[in-house]
DNA sequence: ACAAATCCCGAGTATTTTAGTAAGCTATTG
DNA sequence: CAATAGCTTACTAAAATACTCGGGATTTGT
């Protein structure tokens, strides 16, 4: 039940350029020397980000990768799904058209995969990269709250 | 964000034995015919199981393997977590020994895994195998009422 | 005593996935 | 026209996955 680290830096990523969201395209580079991410994979990575309308690019010197969005409408599940594929923890539960099973009409396992799905979905959907921005202002509230006290 | 055929099979496993449990010891074979399995890969996932001391066995003929303990004292994340390793969606947020990470103190990402770490572990440790035995048992009773009214 | 049924254990292996690297092309700016 | 930066395809080393194989140890029924 790991995450792949497709996943992992395509969120990080994202969270990146929605810090700078507003302020023109950001460079792979810089987003990549940020997160601690190999550029060229990264690039990998955003190419389907882009394909699946997530990001927008612009090409050539002072070029990079914005949002295509606003933070507030993008989910990380958004992002997930584009990197890791439909959520399921077995094929037969993917949100996206399931593996056929014979058996599938009485299993009772299906039952419970459907519901580790469902409560997967259920977290992911519920965070947006805004929400991210804002957790991470606080973050720095509090490091700078402990700087001055201690 | 996917099971192994480490976890299905072992839930699978486990579910069979609770529908056999206070029968004496059920053989291996028996499980993995009717599970569908092979045989000697289901061994090598049963021994981590009997070493959790989440089953027992009985050497011999007519020997095999019983649940340990009742069907209602053993949840899915139980078998789960013996099989798959601590529940994780990445390695920083596992149950047990994480990974340490310098970042983590203002790493945003972070509190996003531990949901989803949670979010897992809430239905899996909610559901015993006497769940699913109730619910193979209301299964076979659906397919029966249709069985006759169609 | 012996064969059959089982559990038990360690090694080996083919396939797939992961996590990249490499190389080169295309577009834009100054 | 050089520098920057996106775009694309192909390759690859390492790890994980999903087994298979071979043989040993125990117990039961004949």
């Amino acid at each position: 039940m790991r995450l792949s680290t497709k996943g992992r830096y395509g969120v990080k990523a994202m969270f990146d350029l929605a810090l700078h969201y507003g302020e023109g395209p950001v460079s792979l580079k810089n987003v990549a020397d940020r997160q601690g991410i190999s550029e060229h994979y990264l690039e990998q990575l955003i190419s389907g980000l882009r394909k699946a309308g997530l990001v927008k690019s612009v090409r050539g010197a002072q070029g990079g990768y914005a949002l295509a969005k606003e933070p507030d409408k993008i989910t990380v599940g958004d992002v997930i799904r584009v990197l890791e594929g439909p959520i399921a923890p077995v094929d037969c539960v993917a949100e996206e058209d399931p593996e056929f099973c014979q058996k599938a009409e009485n299993c009772v396992t299906k039952g419970i995969w459907e519901k580790v799905r469902d409560s997967i979905a259920g977290v992911l959907d519920a965070i947006t990269l805004e929400d991210m921005v804002k957790d991470a202002e606080k973050l720095q509230r509090d490091a700078n709250f402990y700087m001055y006290y201690i």
